[in-house]
Order: C-alpha cells, then sequence, then structure tokens
DNA sequence: TGTACATCAGTGAACGCGCGTTCACTGATGTAC
DNA sequence: TGTACATCAGTGAACGCGCGTTCACTGATGTAC
C-alpha cells in the first residue's frame, strides 16, 4: 500500500483532468474518492460502523454499485483505513526520529508537535480515535494490532535515545503503553477543542504537558526490583 | 432516576407474574426491557449508533411503535444509559469509600476490585468505554460530562484521604484524570479478556497495576512549582 | 501505423427487505361517584 | 360495594423510503498482430 494523493474532495471523479489519465490511475481515484469519502462523513460525526455503502459512493460521486469494483463491502474498506491509519502513525514516529529530541523543554515541544500532526492528519485520528474502543469487533482489532505495532516502535526508539536507561524492556513498554494511551485519548481532545478558543487551547495543552511529564517523571524513578 | 432492577433478559414482558402488577409498574418493566435490549445488542459487538428502533422492540419482545410511549426516538435511550452508567460508576466511588483504603499493597487491591466491579457492570463498562470516543457528538459529550463529574469525585475523595497531600487541586485532578483515562482504557482490556486464561488475566493485571503504580509515583514526586 | 478484439471501470434498472413513523384500535387498569 | 367512564400501554396495518446486491450493459482504454 502507498499513501494516496488527496486530491480536493469536492472534484467528483471523471472530471476534467482524469480525462487523458491511463486506466489504472483512474480506478485509484475512485478507491481513493471512496474511502475519502468514509472518512468525510465520519469528520460530519457519524461512526464508521453506521455508514452505507449507497451514502459513501454518494459523496464520492460514483454510482452505488461501482463501489464492487474497488471492496467486497464496507468492513473491507474500513480494514484499508485502519491500514492508512496505521501509516499515518508511523509517519509520525518516523518524523520524530528524523528531528530527534529537543534538547530543552522536550516534553511540551513534542506534545505540540503532536497536537500539529494530529491536526494535519485529523481524518485518520478521528477514526482511530473513534473506532478504537467502540466499533465493530473486526475493525476494533485491527486498529489494536495498528496501535501495538506502534507502541513497539516507539519503545525500540526510546530505547536507543536511552532516555531511561534503568528501565527494563518490558517496563519501557509499559511506559510507552501509558503514553500512547494517553495521548491518543488526548487527540479526541484537541479534535473537539473548538478553533478560536486560544485560552482553552492554552489550558488543553498544559494539561497534556502535566500528564506525560508525570508519566515520565514515575517512569525516571520506576525501579523493575521493587515490582 | 432511580436504578432498574434487572429482570432476566429472556421473559418478555407482560407474561406470567406481570400480570397482576399496577400499570405503572408494567409500563417501566416495558421500558427496562428496551434499554435492556439496547445494552444486549451492543454485548454482541454493536455499537450503539447503529441500533435500530425495530431491532431494539424485537429482542425486548414489544412490537416497534411501542417504543414510543417509552422514548422520543433511540438517541433518547441513549442519554437515559448514559445517565443510568452514570450511576454505575458513582456507585462504584461509593463502594470504595465506604471500604476505605485497603491498608497493605493498595493498588493491586484496588485494580482487583475494579476489574470484579467492571465484570459485574460489564454491559455499562462496554457501552462507556464504546462510546466514549465514537459514538454520535449527543452520546459522547453526555458521557464526558459524567466522567467529568466522577473524576472531579475522585480528586474530592483522594484530597481527603490527603494521599498526595503535596499536591494543587489542580494537580491532583490532573493525576486523577489520568487514572481514570488509564482505568477505561483497561475497561476495554478487561471486557475484551477471553475468559479462562488464568495466565493472560495475570499479565493483563499486572500490566495495569504497574501502570497505576507509576503514575502514584510520579503523583507523588510532582512538584507544583516546577509546573 | 492500423485494425480487430479483449478488458473492465462505471452505469442504470430492478429486486426484495427492513427501516422509522402515522394512525386508529383494543382492552385491561384506574378513577369518580 | 357497584357502575360508568377515562386513561393509556401495547397492537397491527399501512406508508414511503433508502438500503445492499444482482444483472446486463456501454464505451473508452489497452493489447495483439
Amino acid at each position: 500500500m502507498t499513501a494516496r494523493s488527496r486530491s480536493a474532495p469536492e472534484s467528483p471523479v471523471g472530471a476534467d483532468e482524469d480525462e487523458l489519465l491511463p486506466r489504472g490511475q483512474r480506478k485509484q481515484r475512485t478507491r481513493d474518492a471512496l474511502i475519502d469519502a468514509a472518512l468525510q462523513l465520519m469528520n460530519e460525526g457519524r461512526s464508521f460502523n453506521s455508514l452505507g455503502l449507497r451514502e459513501i459512493t454518494r459523496v464520492a460521486g460514483v454510482v452505488p454499485t461501482s463501489f464492487y469494483r474497488h471492496f467486497k463491502d464496507t468492513n473491507e474498506l474500513g480494514l484499508v483505513l485502519v491500514e492508512e491509519s496505521g501509516l499515518t502513525l508511523r509517519r509520525m514516529l518516523r518524523e520524530a526520529r528524523r528531528a530527534g529530541a529537543p534538547v530543552k523543554d522536550m516534553i511540551r515541544r513534542s506534545v505540540q508537535v503532536y497536537k500539529a500532526f494530529v491536526l494535519s492528519n485529523r481524518l485518520h485520528f478521528l477514526f482511530v480515535a473513534g473506532e478504537r474502543s467502540g466499533g465493530s469487533p473486526v475493525i476494533r482489532s485491527a486498529i489494536r494490532n495498528e496501535v501495538d505495532q506502534f507502541i513497539d516502535e516507539m519503545t525500540s526508539d526510546l530505547r536507543h535515545l536511552a532516555i531511561f536507561p534503568k528501565l527494563s524492556p518490558e517496563s519501557l513498554r509499559m511506559v510507552c503503553e501509558l503514553v500512547v494511551n494517553t495521548m491518543l485519548h488526548a487527540a479526541t481532545d484537541i479534535l473537539d477543542l473548538p478553533p478560536g478558543d486560544q485560552a482553552l487551547a492554552k489550558l488543553q495543552e498544559d494539561n497534556h504537558v502535566h500528564q506525560v511529564r508525570l508519566i515520565f517523571l514515575g517512569a525516571q524513578l520506576w525501579r523493575d526490583e521493587a515490582n
């Protein structure tokens, strides 16, 4: 799977410049439009589970039967969304790795970078946060796999950065799990925050910063022998 | 609102001993049957959002139109479920308060009591954990209110127990928020755990215990002046 | 390069079905006198 | 206590609608020679 190049959602498939694309690419565009349509509907407050096939195709600008050229059913589309969202999570780690750990005020900066990343990948985080606990069992377990993988990678990264040199691998993973759960819940806060309220945003950021600081404080003091 | 006395779900309304109940109580029974039906359907892996009115009445054993004698629509039933679940949360605090803080191995005992409570209130926790991030905006925000209230009460309890005497009220609340979020996510783990696997259950319990211990460790070391 | 044929993404009609909601009703329960 | 009437929880028929899925199709794109 490769990342889709997102086109403007309001331009339907087959219009304008699409005319001269080869067949394979035009098919890919329709597929992307279907995926985008599902995300867009969720962005309007719907849960994935409640989306209908016809509804998705309507938003995508194709006829309902066209759906079957791309997916067996909506559930299969959902699993693709899980995969895509997993890519987004891993991309976040990759970018963080490339930037390296900020030397000063590390946690606050990380929280700020995280918030920016969540906002610029709004739809994927909406999907992951929303369906992680509530969706259909199949989707939920697929998301759990992706998140577990993410936690593993993050554990490995923190290990190499040697931020908590005294922690055993198991304890380090436990810390990462705590951070990831906290930050995925924070994503819901971030996405729900009404835009423009600077004061509220500051309170929220402080809250997230404090929570992560507290976890890190605990992690620094953690002794495996006592547990 | 008072807690419903749960009847066996397989006995439909109006059967047997119901015959001689006064009208008001029989109406209440049907209402309970509708609420139970929704919970039961969610227990089969469905999200509340996707439940249909006819589906609910079918499971409850009444005719679809009967639904309107009790609720305006399914959303109104959902809000009642939120209220009920909130009562369950508060009941948990009340029981914990009555039992007092265990003197020895406090956190592990609390985690064990919590797990038992989650399992014996399976449906409410399933609902809260599942719809907290994913459900319709109205339900989600109602759940957020209940959880916020719960965090406030827990903050107040911890304050009176003077477990973290050095923490400011704001910081204490932040700690409680962290614990509650972690434990509500733990509820999902607990409910998803396949029964009978003793070893896995132990691993899970240890994991939850460690996470809370780490948070408490951080809380003991927290200095408001530095944040 | 030109022609003949194959492929296949998207179309549009049609289907049976369960949905939410309305309506007039039934008949047991409750109330007034 | 007995009678006459009101209440109202639950019924059952009916509605229009959107759903998921099937099917034969169209016609542009791709391929073989």
